[in-house]
DNA sequence: CATGAATGAGGCTTCATTCAT
DNA sequence: AATGAATGAAGCCTCATTCAT
């Protein structure tokens, strides 16, 4: 019924105005600093909502990244899915598609890092764990499968195909950390997208034979 | 005097015991699940003796980035002082040194991640976060002279040394978060070294002419 | 008027439906574990309809002794108006009451208990508080007239009736709490019933000249 | 040494010094409305502290309950150790003993049927839970001896003695519950102690053959 | 009447830090 | 220098209650 889809939206446009000003007080102060009364405030409801709406601080902070993943995952299929591309216009999709999910989310891909601990994990429900896992491995097999059709087709030297998805996923994410480090300590330009654009370039004349 | 400098040593040694406890705990447990507490207990000590060497818990694990700081300077600037090898020897030297930081201290550079969070920098004494500025400007710009040295040569692509130097760096402490995401998430089997061997390569394959 | 008269009968219902679930939950959960939610899923209903029959939880939770009160009461009553049994058979029908009252509601005397808390009954609205003094008062006193009875008879010994009917009350209600607490702390076999047919029998041979 | 023995004693002490305070609060407030700011006002200590001592609310609160438990025990095995009294006059004694019991400590024994509750007993450590099973048990079970003998000796009736020590026990823990639910509600006067001993006569002449 | 999302006060508990010994 | 008991501020979270629909 009309009513029961304007309740679902309202809820998961609720759930989304928690997750905007979650993801701004995060951000600013890091999981630790970051109180759930800061949240609270931010997304301008009580404490007891954000209850309704997120198991416990830890699963809120876990649907950031949950939501980045979503986003990675979505734009790195399309790429897949362009036909008559060879892989090498694959992987220059690739990047951009990289740059965007920057774009959608530059600090959330800092605090991803932060769900490491696996004492932090061990909190998350299980549905929500299995999502992020799903997600990850997801993007990183459709990654995989490109640099695996440049092998075979003699373009891209012959390497495991995960083991580069693992290298260009982490090239881009630690070129976001160290320069987000450096931002922190010294407080100079912000070099990033300059820096991430030699590395990629780097990355491109490392895998062509 | 004898007795003042036998005094300095034994403080120095408690230091680095409590670090070396710290070490261990904030591995497996992070940050924030850390308590003084638990370090105190790992370290065989109360916790009011750590305060006696250290001014609160950011500063005690700052000191734990700084020591791989050191380690890292040290080793960097030894690859610089080898004369009579080319630019590609050096790097070579550079990536030799990588891998033993890593086994210097697997966890901590995760770890050092953590400090970016500037709410947990306004913590740290000035003087510590000098020196954690200082040295780490430190072993970037002698990487960088590595590459600006093969700039000069024709050897390296030319490029900006100094976006090389971060982009080196940022692949290898990238690959390292990466994986150690990874097992946390999936229980892998662990490709930290091969993973980290194949970066490496296209990095070289990459910058060289 | 009829629909005035279906009015309250409804209205009655649905607070006999909430006490009913508020009972099962209870009785499980105890009071403080309770909450209006649990009562609220329980009936079937939401939260905010418990406020519309009960002005709050304490006095939901009070009603609850109320209802076995009146059931006492009511049972105790016809046990005094038998007119043509002497003291002693009327002691015997007052047993069987017991018993009647027990499977009336085996849990609620032992919640009946947690009203003597005076913070719990600051919050009670005066008429239920009333209510619930004159239910008791009567049920007593028609206790004690049995007694009194039997002691101008001679048949029983020369105690203060008030005295006799709250050793009996208490016997009763004793032993159903004590057995109630074994059960909890050592999960025996309920000896209730046993227990309980003992301990009149007691009472019996004790009261009796 | 001197000095362990010291600690020992004092951290005991304040033990018992938080359990005095614990015991007046909850017997004015009951346990859902006593707070641990509340306890710990009252024993003049810091909130924090109380937790050095107990591990949470609950089982600061059954800490209480164990304390009569243990003396109840003690002192019911003082009188089956007095050799040379029939069973008659070991169960005078008995009757003396749960004078002192309730002297001891008037209101715990209401605090002890709040125990019962399954969810709060799931919070308790299993050490603490297997001590107040194993001294209520030894008590019950001395009880229990001392009718075992009087019906071996042919002076009280054949029953099962467990049964016989149930409603004892049973009976004088319900007149004191009954009674102080009578003062909640009437702010009558307090007959206690009176019809405590009626209830002991009654029992007494019940029992005996 | 019924709903149930939202509230927000307040409780329990933790833990970095201090200080008397 | 070392201890470790004590502190108390502050965080997370719950839940009785309300109110707009």
């Amino acid at each position: 019924m009309g009513i029961q889809e304007r309740k679902e939206r309202e809820k998961e446009r609720r759930r989304q105005q928690i997750i905007v000003a979650a993801k701004r007080v995060f951000s600013q102060k890091g999981l630790n600093k970051t109180t759930m009364e800061d949240i609270a405030k931010e997304s301008e409801l009580s404490p007891g909502t954000l209850y309704l709406y997120f198991k416990n601080k830890e699963e809120l902070y876990a649907s950031l990244s949950l939501r980045i993943l979503q986003f990675l995952s979505i734009r790195v299929a399309q790429v897949i899915q362009d036909q008559g591309e060879d892989p090498s216009e694959k992987l220059d999709r690739l990047i951009e598609a990289m740059y965007e999910v920057y774009d959608f989310d530059p600090m959330v891909i800092i605090n991803m890092f932060h769900l490491q601990s696996s004492e932090t994990l061990k909190n998350l429900s299980p549905e929500l764990l299995t999502q992020i896992k799903t997600l990850s491995k997801k993007a990183l097999a459709h990654m995989a499968s490109i640099f695996e059709e440049g092998i075979q087709q003699g373009v891209f030297i012959d390497r495991h195909p995960t083991a580069l998805a693992d290298i260009f996923w982490s090239l881009f994410s630690g070129v976001i950390l160290w320069e987000a480090s450096k931002n922190v300590i010294n407080q100079d330009k912000n070099y990033l997208k300059a820096t991430l654009s030699v590395a990629f370039d780097l990355f491109c004349r490392g895998i062509k034979i």
